[in-house]
DNA sequence: GACGCTTCCGGGAACGTTTGCAACCATCCT
DNA sequence: AGGATGGTTGCAAACGTTCCCGGAAGCGTC
């Protein structure tokens, strides 16, 4: 049915050697041959058949990415970053979400890794035993995740939060409530009450939660009895919980409580009021991680370790304490 | 590197072939046979080659998912159902994203159609004349957009929108605004004239504009001055953009003006106030979509049209008019 | 007891591509 | 002039799997 290379081959009258080089070394082929074989080719509309190329070159041309959800906002643009990065270079990019579910997880990069040359794993909950056994099987990249060995990007939070801190004590606060939403394995609490610490603000901290808007709606209530006039929220999408919540109750925002979230997603800046965040660049991580995984892949850069940083994007939902 | 099905083949002392059906005709082997090679596939971790498996078959047991913009908050419960109804059918979904470009979009599309059994075009911007190419090569579902001859999804508002203008009429609006955010191709501009008419309620449309957040900030100004007290916006995210502009221009919703969005994204539950909108079953359109392209690759159902429903969803960015 | 039927299994071709090897030709050098 | 060189090309094996055939064995029937 579909027009394989032996077609070209018989019509541009050369083997099919030549038609395989004119696609994958055309500088191996003189240039007339060249130009014989790609008429010939598209007359015909052919286009090489990916699964005998990685059958018979071991490589499939494809980055898996593994995800624990797409619907969180943050992901979306991770995915386009990498699919362009990884597009111009001639690999097609395998997303996969594993719905917070660990079962899942296993299952879903089985049925993953088989069809990709390596894969990026954004905080995966699987056991460190596993990802070691992984990482020897096949290239693999952490995000947000720790093994000794295997190539890592690490979002630290340092920066942004530390102008956080400023930020609020600028305003004049002294008070500030943290949600925490985070599994304990890849917590954000540590950074926060370090830095919190340094610029003498007082944390309470709650939770933790699981990371959903419907977490910031219950957290907003414990912050008007914390007697404190600011938040800091897990991620975005619970600042929002916050933010809504908080209108409910009448309590002004950023009159009487300031609410600032983490990651910088689409659902920041459209709040009303429109809130302020810690900037992590979707972009440079995804393209950092695909780099990363692409000198994986080809065998350089082996266990090392990419930090990349954040910064504090102030909008309308901090001001000065009232009164 | 990896196992073959040779290896299995020889640790559990059969032949190459009966591995193969132990895998995928069991009832065709015996019992203790059967049981023998699992044993040994186990142990030696084997999983069947896709690449070879697909070559051989002429199947990928995977489907294609080509979505304008990944960044919209519509497509990701898109993708997510999408997964999920096709991993219980031993299926991967290769998503790729267009960037709203055309040019991207047959590029993207020639190079997912390798890789897959069938593919989901949504709102394709192709001629009718290349996707009628297309779909003779291979079976392809779209989704908002039609094509004589091709399996379509078609999302009608007709209900929602009309469920729309008796809830504002039974506010007691008289006056409301449209935001046009639609290519003319697949306006929905048509379905809303009809019903406001219907209702008998005025309508002023504004646009056509790109359907982003920055749309809506632009269009509330021009809402403010078109006397009218309600607003309907393309979608959700320019809702969202009117509701910010609006909160800025100290404009109370829904007290001086009602704002209603379409597709019920998560930005309209976390919206403050969060936003009345058409819901459109993200679940369901992927599911029936994933169904009929499923369908069409095994040969069933040619042509058919399939048409999800919509409704409207009251939240509290609507209300009566402040006499 | 021969025959046919069914069940189970092995041999081997085929899927479309890449690539090592060798053949061929033209050119250049000595 | 003859051998070495280098650029082009063809041949054929190999990648891991599925599936058509045919053989072997077991079993029931007449």
């Amino acid at each position: 049915m579909a027009v394989t290379i032996r077609q070209v081959a018989q019509a541009a009258g050369v083997s099919v050697s030549t038609v395989s080089r004119a696609f994958t070394a055309p500088d191996q082929v003189q240039p007339q041959t060249l130009q014989r074989i790609r008429e010939a080719a598209s007359k015909l509309g052919y286009a090489p058949n990916p699964a005998a190329r990685s059958l018979r070159g071991g490589k499939t041309e494809s980055l898996g990415l593994i995800i624990p959800d797409i619907a969180n906002p943050f992901f979306p643009p991770i995915f386009k970053a990498m699919q362009a990065r990884a597009r111009r270079l001639g690999y097609t990019v395998l997303a996969a979400d594993t719905d917070e579910r660990e079962s899942d997880e296993l299952e879903t990069i089985a049925a993953v890794s088989k069809r990709v040359d390596g894969m990026i794993l954004w905080a995966s909950t699987l056991s460190e035993d596993r990802l070691g056994e992984l990482a020897e099987t096949m290239p693999v990249v952490l995000v947000n995740r720790h093994v000794p060995g295997i190539p890592e990007i690490r979002v630290s939070l340092t920066a942004g939060i530390s102008q956080a801190a400023e930020h609020l004590k600028a305003y004049g606060h002294t008070r500030c409530v943290f949600i925490n939403g985070s599994r304990p394995e890849h917590s954000r609490g540590k950074s926060i009450r370090e830095a919190f610490e340094a610029h003498d603000l007082s944390l309470v901290e709650l939770g933790p939660y699981e990371p959903r808007f419907e977490t910031g709606l219950h957290a907003a209530t414990l912050v008007t009895s914390a007697d404190a006039t600011a938040v800091l929220a897990h991620n975005d999408l619970v600042a929002l919980g916050v933010l809504h919540q908080l209108a409910k109750l009448g309590v002004d925002v950023p009159r009487d409580v300031s609410v600032i979230g983490i990651d910088d997603t689409l659902l920041a800046e459209t709040a009303t009021p429109s809130l302020t965040t810690i900037r992590i660049s979707a972009e440079e991580l995804a393209t950092r991680a695909t780099d990363l995984l692409l000198d994986t892949i080809g065998g350089r850069g082996g266990g090392r370790v990419v930090e990349i940083g954040s910064r504090l994007i102030p909008r309308s939902s901090t001001g000065p304490v009232h009164g």
